[in-house]
DNA sequence: TGCAATTAGTTTCATTTGTAACTATACTGT
DNA sequence: ACAGTATAGTTACAAATGAAACTAATTGCA
């Protein structure tokens, strides 16, 4: 029996490659501050978006991360369990957190992002500034 | 105490926004073929690069998908149930396995694929002939 | 008012995943 | 030939994940 090919050539395959790159870009920074800091992904999104915007609530940091409510909620208590969380609720309506990073949530905060930037740094070096540009306008039209 | 920015915006973070983006994508069209012909993502890359090179061993099916072996052993070992594989062992080396798609396996492929083709066509739609000239670049450059 | 529908967040349970250990086969150098 | 090492693939176990059910609080509107 001869099997023609129907067309799909795995490398040269849009959604595959992007999920390549991706993967391998997402894993060297995952080990940069899970192995330091004993963070996992989930939990350090929460902490990067609560370091830039103190006070949101577990929802609003679903939607700002675009994560599930599920893996935010159990982040949220790893991180409160931790001590690097603080959490209130709000009076007007009582279901709705209010997250912030505790002072040794914030300590640790301060530690990751110079590692955040100067890996992005190293990331972009293999870029030119034009090339940049570009990647912006294509991330924003895939989006 | 009052904070300063220590100037992470996640929002403008390279590796972030990338993970948005291809997370969105993977998700869109795993529900392509996840829905109707109920395979995981790992059964299907382990089809995707079979339909396209007949033969290959386990190992060679991890290095082509960037596969961990454990999930290309297990999606094997599911496909096999299914009846969409094919396994013989090399005479040469016993311990290698011999993969192809089975008529039903290579039936199903050749259904996925233009539903697979069809995406990306969507996809790229929503860029021009010289920003998908520069993806290329980029994508090669990441990677 | 009061009751149905919505929303925030948690918990449960089944499935998936990854690391490490394991089996079986093959290769290497003496 | 054979002891040590490397490789292909599987299995076991613990941790992560997601869908759906659940609790508690709020909203809408008859």
């Amino acid at each position: 029996m001869t099997r023609q090919n129907p067309g799909l050539n795995l490398k040269e395959f849009l959604p595959y490659r992007l999920s390549i790159v991706t993967n391998r870009i997402s894993a060297s920074f995952a080990r940069l501050y899970s192995e330091k800091f004993n963070l996992s992904i989930p939990e350090w999104r929460v902490m990067a978006v609560l370091g830039q915007q103190p006070g949101l609530s577990g929802d609003e940091v679903c939607s700002e991360t675009e994560m599930d409510k599920v893996p935010v909620s159990r982040a949220v208590t790893k991180l409160l369990d931790k001590g690097l969380l603080n959490r209130e609720f709000s009076g007007r309506d009582r279901r709705r957190s209010i997250l912030s990073l505790s002072e040794a949530g914030y300590g640790m905060y301060t530690q990751i992002v110079p590692l955040a930037l100067a890996y992005e740094v190293e990331l972009k070096a293999v870029l030119t500034a034009e090339e940049l540009s570009q990647l912006d306008v294509l991330l924003e039209k895939l989006k």
